[in-house]
DNA sequence: ATGAAAGCGCTAACAG
DNA sequence: CTGTTAGCGCTTTCAT
């Protein structure tokens, strides 16, 4: 036998007031005598009683719940900016519904529907890259959405990054000032952090004035397993220098360099992209370009509360700043 | 202004037909003529029409969602976990909201009210301990709760777990074997995962017939920082070997040991409990119990659409299998 | 400051 | 196979 569930109007009748008064009393509307409220209260605490979102929810027609899209919770750089979305949203009294994409673009709307059917307030999206068809969906919704570190090109988009091609840029020519044959590892070339990334790679080489060489980019997927390959291809390359993308596959490189007899940073330097706690796990330390993952997160949940609550936003495309985090990986602290 | 909200109601004018008849095509309810089926589902495609979860859910007292309770979702032990309930959600057509706890008693409490608010249909809790407040929560509630990767004393409540305490005793077993000085570092004692490891810990002691020293098991917060000061305890009691409960403290530890110039696993060997991609990163790679950590959660989501949809159960209490995976930070491969 | 009453969009008997 | 009719539990005008 269920428990009976305990309802506004119960708490009414037990109190002697009507169902409003209830309501107002639960949501703190200030216009209720502090005696009737005090009443209340006491009924309420009495019966148990517990507001029923859902109900809520249809009467407002809002839910207080941001849906928060990520390609996978085991995606240390991803989960880094949902601990930022996580605390801004308990800050602004907004739920999260989390949804994992398993990096797929079917799923991503699949869930992005299921989010909008429960009359989520606004969206937060992360992923690799932003397919047409979640852009299709984006436009048929009045529900705002947020990308939080994923690179949209559509300046009618709201997001929160930072430039890549700048950091890219910064790390390369550093490198290149050491004399070293730098490498640039990406993954997808239609990915627009590959595209970024690369721009300021050769940004780089052309202000140092050093001929830029086509070869000296390896598109290449970033999985664990395919970093042996990647070694083989930077021997051929003669390779001083590595910059990678993702922090996992950066150790997966600097180990396959170690275990094939490589003296990192000697040998060959590497330099990651995340800044998570792997940097700091592996030995020797990853370099790596720092961003501010919990802010970008925090950042981007702030914006959705503007925008879900009408407020001006002055920049609809957030760049944060980013530092560049010399470890052992790499021969110079600068 | 806002794009207006088309309903049921909407489609069932456009079609020629009742709600009801709309609601049952939306439903796949096979009581419904084809044609009229197909027409409804033409007017539904045509107006874009979307059903609103939340006022299906209070009509039905079914949100067919389930919450799922986690310390942080940057932790690769939770999160591991949290991937295989999202698989098997998916499966049965559930859908998850994810709450973290952020490792407070506290905050615990909070979400998992939220959860109810929300009318969720189930709830998986995960954590390092069971507070006697999210018990009472429990208690007050109807709405079926399981625990995954996370140990409970009361046999009435539904968990998944591995037995930690035959897992701790198999592998220091063999470490006395091998003439080892075993030291064991566990978090809270209060926790039911320190008192499972330590009986563990202390029969393979017992059972080699060698005498056991209180002093051999360290207590201790794994926070990543602490390694050093465990580092000079295991110098002081001479240990040869140290079991540890968490992969990036393991990692930690073990990244302590080799910069004070021990060798490992000559001098220490570390053997950690987790089988996360930390234990693949570091160098050597480090020996740890296998724990089926998508398994864990995907069964214990598993047992929660059986409960929710009344099934029979047989065991509340699921003890999944574990082994032992050898690495390089100990000696022997067994 | 409080109450009455009309929905919010949908499901679920029940009737036919 | 289809329609009618109550609600689900709450918010929100609109009166008073």
């Amino acid at each position: 036998m269920e428990k009976q569930t305990i309802t506004i109007y119960d708490v009414a009748r037990e109190a002697g007031v009507s169902m409003a008064t209830v309501s107002r009393v639960v949501n703190g509307n200030p216009n209720v005598k502090p005696s009737t409220r005090k009443k209340v209260s006491e009924v309420i605490e009495r019966l148990d009683y517990r507001p029923n979102a859902v109900a809520r929810g249809l009467a407002s027609k809002k839910t207080t719940t941001v849906g928060v899209i990520l390609p996978s919770v085991t995606n240390l750089f991803f989960s880094s900016l949902a601990r930022g979305i996580d605390d801004i949203a308990s800050m602004y009294k907004y739920n999260i519904i989390l949804a994992n994409s398993d990096e797929s673009h079917e799923k991503e709307v699949q869930v992005f529907n299921t989010l909008l059917a429960n009359q989520v307030d606004g969206i937060i999206f992360m992923g690799q890259n932003v397919s047409e068809s979640i852009r299709k969906e984006i436009e048929r919704t009045s529900t705002p959405v947020v990308f939080a570190g994923t690179l949209v090109d559509n300046p009618e988009y709201y997001s929160v990054n930072i430039d890549h091609t700048v950091a890219t840029k910064e790390i390369t020519a550093e490198l290149l000032e050491h004399g070293r044959r730098v490498v640039l590892v990406t993954d997808e070339p239609k990915f627009l952090t590959s595209q970024h990334r690369l721009e300021g790679f050769k940004a780089a080489y052309e202000e140092k004035g050093v001929e830029f060489d086509e070869d000296l980019v390896i598109q290449q997927s970033l999985r664990y397993t395919d970093a042996d390959k990647v070694l083989e291809e930077l021997q051929t390359l003669k390779a001083d220098s590595v910059i990678v993308k993702e922090d996992t596959f950066a150790a997966a490189l600097m180990n396959a360099a170690l275990d094939a007899g490589f003296k990192v940073p000697d040998d060959l330097e590497v330099i990651t992209s995340d800044n998570s706690i792997v940097t700091e796990i592996v030995r020797p330390k990853l370099t790596s370009i720092q961003q501010p993952l919990y802010d970008i997160g925090a950042v981007a949940m702030r914006l959705l509360t503007k925008i879900m609550s009408n407020e001006e936003v002055e920049e609809k495309q957030v760049i944060l700043p980013y530092k560049i985090k010399h470890r052992g990986s790499t021969l110079h602290t600068e």
